[in-house]
RNA sequence: GCGAUCGUGGUGGAACGGUAGACACGCUACCUUGAGGGGGUAGUGCCUUACGGGUGUGAGAGUUCAAAUCUCUCCGAUCGCACCA
């Protein structure tokens, strides 16, 4: 029969939907896995990222099938965001009919490329449901202190027209549309993720096993955690007049206590209190006002092209000296760090001395290098080093003056030591109405009250006007009116909906739950305890500082909520590489696309699995190249063909191993190494190419052979390896060989190792020469013997000075002379 | 600037300190079919006149009997962060 690959991959995915082939079991008792992929956003049609994304996890899970655990592989859609509401805009669409066409179209997709998810778990996140716990947990994130709102300075997309936290900001502009993003003064909510930030710093280590190094680090600077001294710089006289005594000092946070000699001045950032103090009372004159706003009004990317300051007329006390420094606003200190205010070293750092030069302000070195000297007019000196002009520090060690100044410090009341960190609080709310409401009333008599729980989910209104401008919320006429839940007068819905990456923080934990209770509970506590955490997750690097930051406080606050046990969500994480064509990746405005169904219709979803695991390791980039696709059809075709070669049976043959030729037994070792590396691909490498590449060594070896138990057992093993990365003819092979009997552990023959000879290398010096067979039971001498004999041109005349045996690989003779 | 990852044939990539280039793509020759395509056999790092020999994993040094692999310096690439005090 020719290789039909339409033909059996459609038999097979209605096999395994009508036998609920892979739900997950409700039995406790035997062992799991829990293989996920980061859940798609339903945009329309599958992309070639998505293909090698689910093909490297159904791997995982069919494999873990094969080997008799309890798999969970779920699949479900991030189905809330701004793409719907934009196709809105652009095509009249409503934004809920939009997403669940396309959940609709991809999930069809998903099942044509004979993914194993369980179809009883699929969700979408903008599914009532969902909000109706989301919300759940809203309330008693609020209850706990960890959600809370103020005005403050946010992130404004005046393209999307919605606020965006700090992680979906990207070189200024918004992570999704890419355009300049303003700062905007106004009311938001708040996640509190930077109570969790030392713990989100201190589980990483927790992840060194399992997760990719660059991905903790991306973390870890991004937390950016940093300990120093914090004290305050107390204003002299005539500037406390000045400033009406309003402000008696301000305080500043520096790393480097061990320079605080050095300060000459100090800066303020042009949003600090004071300097809005001095403008609003007219302290400063109106043309140095006018160039603060330009400072304040520039966007990221300008501040930081060029160094400006302006001298704010007014001083400081240096906290250790008897003597006074300037006061600067200076473009460079920011708001948000900190306290918005530095201390300046321009003798010991960079920004402080190019502004320093720039303004012709003092420097002041009192660090030397430990060797060698350093021009401190031509360039600031950052190392450690030894303190001079340090009064009683003077000769210390610059490490070690930092406790010493620190201690001093504290000891006499002047400062303290602190930490800081670049996270801040997790802006979540969001101007637009594709989004999970956020369950908050707003009462003029109680204020911001809550939703009460039974009255969950506070779901969308469908009858809505998109037009782009506003939320549309905002404008429906009657959603947002209701009663308050504390007094029942009348009171007004909070119209602005959460930031769609609420949802993915704990998806992973709603697909923990038996979807048959899903009406009544998000999940239980023992159906957590069960599966999680997840054993292999797999996903996109490009999440590594914001799902998966996200996901890890959400698992922490869950824990503290008591609604589970453990700390960290992911024990595994494999991040895969991108899917490229022609160097760059695919992506449609560059015209480099790949459409899978394409070539689902023209080679089949086993042709795509194959070539996709087959071509690149998973973490590493993948070029597209159609010939190679093209072979791994041909492959396909061979190893569906060659299987005329085996014969029917319900169980390995037994093969009397000695009897065999030589080829037999090669043949027999290549297939038995294959199924070893299979195993240790699955469990400890994840480079799938190696393991597809040992399969097809092994069809080689069987290929120069004619004996039909060691073809038919060649076919047991290597089809049930297979069956993880090309389900459909692997199955199809087994239902008729094998009864699906092979798909199942299979044990590995020591026997077919054991050969009566083996060949080792010869290398004089470490210069492999030739080659030797020797016994397996040979002794060291009589191999040392040999290997001199087979070297004899190599050594002739010289002095052997020493004798190096690898068992089974190699002799290597040192020689002198 | 800081950090992470990585530099191996014409290409994708193997080699968990022990014979570098497995497996595949491409290419060449031949056979089969004989439009194309498909199938098969052999060859394919580079240099050298074959046998043989030499050389070779970005460059250089080191550790080791033995280095693509470990260490250091430099060069280059990719990604991330970036005036974070």
């Amino acid at each position: 029969m020719e290789y039909n690959s339409q033909q059996i991959e459609k038999k097979w995915q209605n096999f395994w939907k009508e036998n609920r082939s892979f739900e997950p079991s409700e039995d406790f008792s035997k062992e799991k896995k829990y293989i996920l992929s980061m859940f798609p956003f339903p945009s329309g049609r599958l992309h070639m990222g998505h293909v090698r994304n689910y093909s490297i996890s159904d791997a995982f899970a069919r494999y873990y099938r094969q080997q008799n655990f309890n798999v969970l592989h779920p699949i479900g859609f991030d189905s809330f965001g701004m793409p719907a509401e934009n196709a809105a805009i652009k095509n009249g669409s409503h934004p809920k009919g939009w997403t669940y066409d396309n959940i609709d179209y991809m999930k069809n997709e998903f099942y044509s490329l004979g993914f194993s998810f369980s179809r009883e778990r699929e969700l979408a996140t903008s599914d009532e449901l969902y909000t109706k716990f989301e919300q759940g947990f809203i309330i008693d994130m609020f209850n706990k202190g960890l959600l809370y709102r103020e005005k403050g300075l946010l992130n404004w997309c005046p393209n999307d027209q919605t606020v965006l936290a700090n992680e979906q900001v990207v070189d200024g502009c918004c992570w999704r549309c890419d355009t300049p993003i303003v700062k905007k003064d106004m009311n938001q909510y708040y996640f509190k993720i930077t109570k969790y930030a030392d713990e989100l710093i201190d589980d990483l280590k927790k992840l060194e096993d399992g997760w990719p190094k660059q991905v903790l680090t991306m973390q870890d600077n991004w937390i950016g955690k940093s300990n120093g001294l914090e004290f305050d710089l107390f204003f002299d006289d005539n500037s406390l007049s000045i400033l009406d005594n309003k402000f008696k000092s301000f305080d500043v946070f520096t790393t480097r206590p061990d320079t605080i000699y050095g300060v000459s001045y100090t800066a303020l950032a042009p949003e600090h209190d004071i300097v809005t103090y001095m403008i609003e009372n007219k302290l400063l004159s109106d043309e140095v006002i006018s160039r603060i706003k330009v400072m304040k009004n520039a966007s990221n990317i300008d501040r930081q092209k060029e160094k400006e300051g302006i001298d704010l007329g007014i001083r400081v006390k240096h906290p250790l000296l008897n003597k006074t420094v300037p006061v600067w606003i200076a473009n460079f200190v920011l708001m948000d760090y900190g306290s918005g205010a530095v201390m300046a070293v321009p003798a010991h750092d960079e920004r402080d001395f190019d502004f320093a030069k720039k303004y012709d302000l003092e420097i002041n070195a009192v660090i030397n290098p430990k060797e060698g000297e350093h021009d401190f007019t031509a360039s600031a000196y950052t190392e450690r080093g030894v303190l001079f002009n340090s009064g009683e520090f003077d000769g210390m060690d610059s490490k070690k003056s930092q406790y010493n100044i620190i201690k001093y410090f504290e000891d006499n009341k002047i400062g303290k030591k602190t930490t800081n960190y670049k996270l801040k609080d997790w802006g979540v709310s969001r101007q637009r109405y594709w989004g999970a409401p956020i369950p908050f009333v707003h009462c003029d008599k109680c204020g911001l009250v809550m939703e009460k729980k039974e009255n969950l989910p506070i779901a969308l209104p469908e009858d809505i006007e998109i037009t782009g401008e506003g939320n549309p919320l905002e404008k429906h006429p009657t959603w947002k009116h209701c009663s308050c839940p504390e007094c029942g007068g009348d009171a007004v819905r909070e119209t602005d909906t959460m930031d769609t990456f609420v949802e993915s923080s704990w998806y992973f934990l709603r697909f923990c739950a038996d979807a048959s209770n899903w009406e009544n509970e998000a999940f239980s506590k023992e159906q957590l305890k069960y599966w999680m955490g997840v054993d292999h997750y797999v996903g996109g690097i490009e999440h590594a500082v914001l799902h998966l930051l996200y996901a890890r406080f959400f698992t922490k606050v869950f824990r503290d909520l008591g609604y589970l046990d453990f700390d960290e969500p992911f024990d595994r994480l494999l991040t895969q590489g991108m899917v490229l064509k022609d160097g760059a990746k695919m992506s449609k405005s560059k015209g480099n696309t790949v459409d899978p169904d394409a070539i689902i219709e023209k080679y089949g979803a086993d042709t795509a699995r194959l070539f996709i695991l087959f071509a690149a390791p998973p973490t590493q980039e993948l070029e597209w190249n159609d010939s190679a696709v093209e072979g791994a059809y041909k492959f396909i075709k061979r190893f569906y063909d060659r299987s005329s070669n085996i014969t029917a049976t319900d169980a390995i043959p037994n093969i009397e191993h000695g009897s065999l030729s030589k080829e037999e037994k090669f043949a027999r070792k290549k297939v038995y190494e294959a199924l070893a590396r299979s195993n240790d691909v699955f469990n400890e490498r994840y480079t799938f190419n190696t393991m597809i590449a040992g399969v097809m060594e092994a069809m080689n070896a069987l290929n120069v052979q004619s004996n039909t138990d060691v073809w038919t057992e060649g076919y047991w093993i290597l089809s049930s390896i297979m069956e993880p990365v090309i389900p459909h003819v692997a199955s199809e092979i087994s239902e008729k060989y094998f009864n699906l009997n092979n798909f199942a552990p299979q044990n590995i023959i020591d026997e077919v190792f054991v050969e009566d000879s083996v060949t080792m290398a010869v290398s004089i010096n470490g210069k492999a020469r030739t080659e030797i067979e020797v016994a397996v039971d040979a002794d060291k001498d009589s191999i040392i013997a040999q290997a001199k004999e087979a070297g004899a041109k190599w050594i002739d005349g010289k002095e052997i000075i020493k004798e190096i045996v690898v068992p089974k690989k190699l002799v290597n003779l040192v020689v002198k002379g």
